[in-house]
DNA sequence: CTATTAATGTTATATTATAACATTACATTA
DNA sequence: TAATGTAATGTTATAATATAACATTAATAG
């Protein structure tokens, strides 16, 4: 099982994974042969800013404010459908808003753990969760081309209480 | 594993899903004492029109044509919450669209198999695919809430040739 | 009855996303 | 290097989805 929990549920040093997706997408790009160029560059950062997604008018905003000019709709949702078509950002449909991916160039279970306490979004990759879809589709002849796995509830961080919140019940 | 796979996928006497859904939806209100309104069971039994879930809008569109009058937005958004909160219907955040639910009175694995060629849309709850996420969830402290789990490909009925197609191709 | 709550009607608008066309940047090669 | 084609971005307008806010009507309990 892959995932990007402890990272996003943990104290650390968020700057590298700024630096590490960047340079995940540079060498994404590279292989693939297309072009990081500086909004896609700039609007990906955005996207890893943290852990919790963003809509596409927030990453507007960001972007604006960044380029110090402003920007349109169309500018915001062609870097996202480049970044998504790479893999390198997903959709969280039942958000509207998109998210950095941990792990581009591993295989994807497209499963989301999402905190409705505090946004944060965590990603798993995991073979068996894969199989056992598979398997349900092989039973009715679906032939499976691809899928969305969104899980809703507290995360590890969240479901602690905090030294401040014991104090608020005495 | 329960689901309607065969019913989306088979030929079948469509009106007599819709009745059933009917009943259930009936019942249930009964039970929960909520109460089905013209416009609710009017809704309700637009998105039992076919297995392909339908868009806000389009709701709207049928119910004017049925009532003969003109329906706003928020009275087709109203009856769509009520009946999304008693489980009469689901919502796939993907499609920004709605559907009715097969079994409402059963446990829930909110898996959906949405077929990219017909749009039709079969539902199954799964027990092993819900431990299994429940186990992905324990190990990373996540308390899970509620799913959503989205399957995208071909279903058996659009995977298969038709008479014509093979005619086609002489 | 009448007070209260639930449901619906009505108007306006917020939010998310895309269409259509113009312009600019970049690469290729004649 | 000038001409050409393609990719990327800019610009304007608008489509599609969803909700806020307030008015009115219907149903129900006391």
């Amino acid at each position: 099982m892959l995932t990007n929990t402890r990272l996003v549920h943990g104290q650390h040093d968020h700057s590298r994974c700024i630096d590490a997706a960047l340079s995940r997408a540079e060498d994404l790009c590279q292989k693939k042969n297309a072009k990081l160029t500086p909004t896609r560059a700039t609007v990906l950062s955005i996207l890893w800013q943290s852990h919790r997604p963003l809509g596409a008018y927030q990453v507007q905003d960001r972007l604006s404010k960044i380029t110090g000019k402003a920007t349109a709709p169309p500018t915001v949702y062609r870097a996202i459908e480049f970044l998504l078509r790479l893999g390198l950002i997903h959709r969280l449909p039942s958000l509207n808003a998109y998210i950095g991916c941990p792990f581009p160039n591993s295989e994807h279970s497209n499963l989301f753990m999402i905190c409705i306490e505090c946004g944060c979004v965590a990603e798993i990759a995991d073979a068996s969760l894969n199989t056992l879809l598979q398997t349900a589709c092989d039973k009715t002849n679906f032939k499976l081309h691809s899928q969305n796995v969104e899980l809703f509830g507290v995360c590890p961080q969240c479901s602690v209480p905090t030294i401040n919140e014991d104090i608020s019940h005495v």
